[in-house]
DNA sequence: ATTTAAATTGTTATAATATAACACTATGTA
DNA sequence: TACATAGTGTTATATTATAACAATTTAAAT
């Protein structure tokens, strides 16, 4: 017994999804997932929802609401997917997961005028990367 | 002359669904408004989308993004569509636009690691609200 | 006033995203 | 063993959103 959190040994299905998730450079939709592990036989569209909850729910990935994507978390600071950053290109739609102390600080601080807190965040920011600019 | 921004007069289809959105006391969603709309003549999803497409556009409504719903505006501070953050219930499903000129200055000022600012962002928050509490 | 460009509309069809329901299987644990 | 919990496979369907095209309205610029 050496961890304080139940360590989530992922399943078949989930872990395919994951690793394809992981591996991809930019964030992956649901079909584009499905297409990619048919051969490896996930062949229904709910055998993939159904790992991307599950991956969520245990902080692996995140979804990008703004664009109905997945993305393998890189950011050890982000509790089990209760609060995300991201900043979002609008040209190339590359994604990048923001690790910021400060910030995550100062959201898990917020207040609102009724003086109450949330736990839970996400956060999306839009511009242009490097790049694209 | 006396406004510094173009007012938009909204076309007939926008007024309509724009109305029913801010009479909501709740986020709505496009096919919610379609089927409300369908006694003023406007028929299909596309109308719905279309309407809704410039109103965000213009900032008289916002989508919550994690809900697949939309708002009307209360914010004046919410520089058209640029910059938005709400509070959302997890049981009530309550979404309040939050008004913090401290939460915005933050946000607008925030650089990432690359030093790189985002002018325009989306938060949004999760918790209970206090009637769920 | 007339032309022109831009935005909006109406319409049909279809694409993309996501869940319901049900029977079955694996896994952990009392 | 038996029991509960989580995961699987499957079919069907619900929900959210856009493509394509022709017609109409609006704004503004000659």
């Amino acid at each position: 017994m050496k961890t304080m959190h139940k360590e989530h040994t992922l399943t078949k299905n989930q872990q395919i999804i994951f690793d394809l998730i992981d591996k991809s450079p930019e964030p992956m939709k649901a079909y584009s997932i499905l297409f990619n592990v048919q051969k490896k036989g996930i062949k229904a569209p709910l055998q993939v929802y159904r790992a991307l909850d599950k991956l969520v729910e245990i902080g692996k990935i995140h979804k990008i609401e703004s664009r109905n994507a997945f993305i393998a978390c890189h950011n050890s600071s982000c509790r089990v997917a209760k609060a995300t950053a991201f900043s979002i290109c609008e040209i190339c739609e590359k994604v990048t997961e923001i690790s910021s102390a400060g910030l995550s600080k100062y959201l898990a601080n917020f207040k609102d005028k009724d003086g109450m807190k949330y736990s839970k965040y996400n956060l999306e920011f839009f511009g242009l990367c490097k790049k694209c600019r």
